[in-house]
DNA sequence: GACAACATACCAACCGGTCGGTATTGCCTC
DNA sequence: GAGGCAATACCGACCGGTTGGTATGTTGTC
């Protein structure tokens, strides 16, 4: 955030003004302003609107990846607790935040452009499958630990609490109010509860 | 369909190029030709874009409600087989369709315009909530039936089903195949099966 | 002949993108 | 380390096409 070179200031304005409004609705002279720089710095830096958006995803992955990387929940000894650890952190992302600014960039722009810009698509599919497969690796090891002879993928239950973090987001923006989502992230974290411990049973 | 005149024509092309590219990347010249009608018959109808979106969304709205209400999961006496039926019956929606055509209208417009368009966003919550209020209803019985002291309400878990169907769209888009949606549809079930196997035990 | 249901022609604002130019930086040579 | 010089970073006026929206006609029906 505190990079002062146009590039940087760009891309940190897609975050924002993409998140609040969606990509079409986002003119690149709504950026540049944003961004405090003008339209020759813009094309300078990405050959065109849709080059941005897909830099902009690479950031975004780039941002919470660090992000995730240094949570707290990789404390945890076992991975079980790790996972869920990681669903009430990601509750507590929410927390004093606005919609635009608790939302994922990368599940917002997919949804508009999923059929008109493959380049966009692929690069918000390998920031959210990134994120996946780093949760998977929790989720495998907490499998291996705790429910070896499951029959789910760890890899399908890493797909579903992003899918269940991006439709609680949805729901958060329809109802214009964050507090919803929270109640979606509590319910993700239940069934974890219930898978593992259904397992423990057997 | 099959209705001849300019509205509902306008009103299907709105459903179809909405689901496809998005509330700002489809032009109204896009929506009258897709229609067969002139921009003066869109303008006759609707008094703006954001007024035919207002009523696309009322019109998904009554299509899929249409659709619930005869779908045969109601069939079954018992409130927690209907709960049951009614996600196979979503993932069943899947089959044979595109991506476009399988998504939803509300979910995806909302996503664009929550923030800059509150009518679009009040309109898309009006047909999320009130889907899920219905499903709220069955949920509530099974719940008295099978697990009266169970700490969750009906409504959450409700608005939750919906929560992982907008998230399995949304990973669906990034991956461009539908598959994905349906395992996320497969772990909602196992959750609703778990949570009530569980409150049985009590 | 009034009124709804369209069609046609048109417009001003806006959009993504271009282009010719300038300021700044980094590097090579002596 | 001074001078030169090319690449990089940035500027902002401008362009042509597209956009949502309007104003005015035409046609069919009760």
């Amino acid at each position: 955030m505190k990079q002062a070179n146009a590039k940087s200031k760009l891309l940190n304005a897609a975050l924002k003004l993409i998140r609040t409004s969606g990509y079409e609705a986002t003119a690149v002279d709504d950026l540049c302003t944003e961004a405090g720089v003008t339209k020759g710095a813009f094309f300078h830096h990405f050959k065109s609107k849709q080059d941005l958006a897909v830099a902009a995803a690479a950031h975004w992955s780039k941002i919470t990846g660090a992000l995730f990387a240094s949570a707290p929940y990789h404390d945890y000894e076992d991975p079980l607790d790790q996972l869920v650890a990681y669903i009430d952190f990601r509750a507590q992302l929410l927390e004093g935040r606005s919609i635009p600014e608790a939302t994922c960039l990368l599940g917002t722009m997919v949804q508009e452009t999923f059929e008109t810009s493959p380049a966009i698509r692929d690069a918000c599919l390998a920031g959210i499958a990134g994120h996946a497969d780093t949760i998977a690796g929790i989720i495998r090891a907490a499998k291996e630990r705790h429910a070896p002879r499951a029959t789910w993928s760890a890899e399908s239950l890493a797909l579903h609490t992003q899918a269940v973090l991006q439709g609680a987001f949805i729901l958060a923006k329809a109802r214009n109010d964050m507090e919803i989502a929270r109640e979606s992230i509590l319910h993700l974290r239940r069934y974890v509860e219930l898978l593992f411990h259904h397992a423990k049973e057997d």
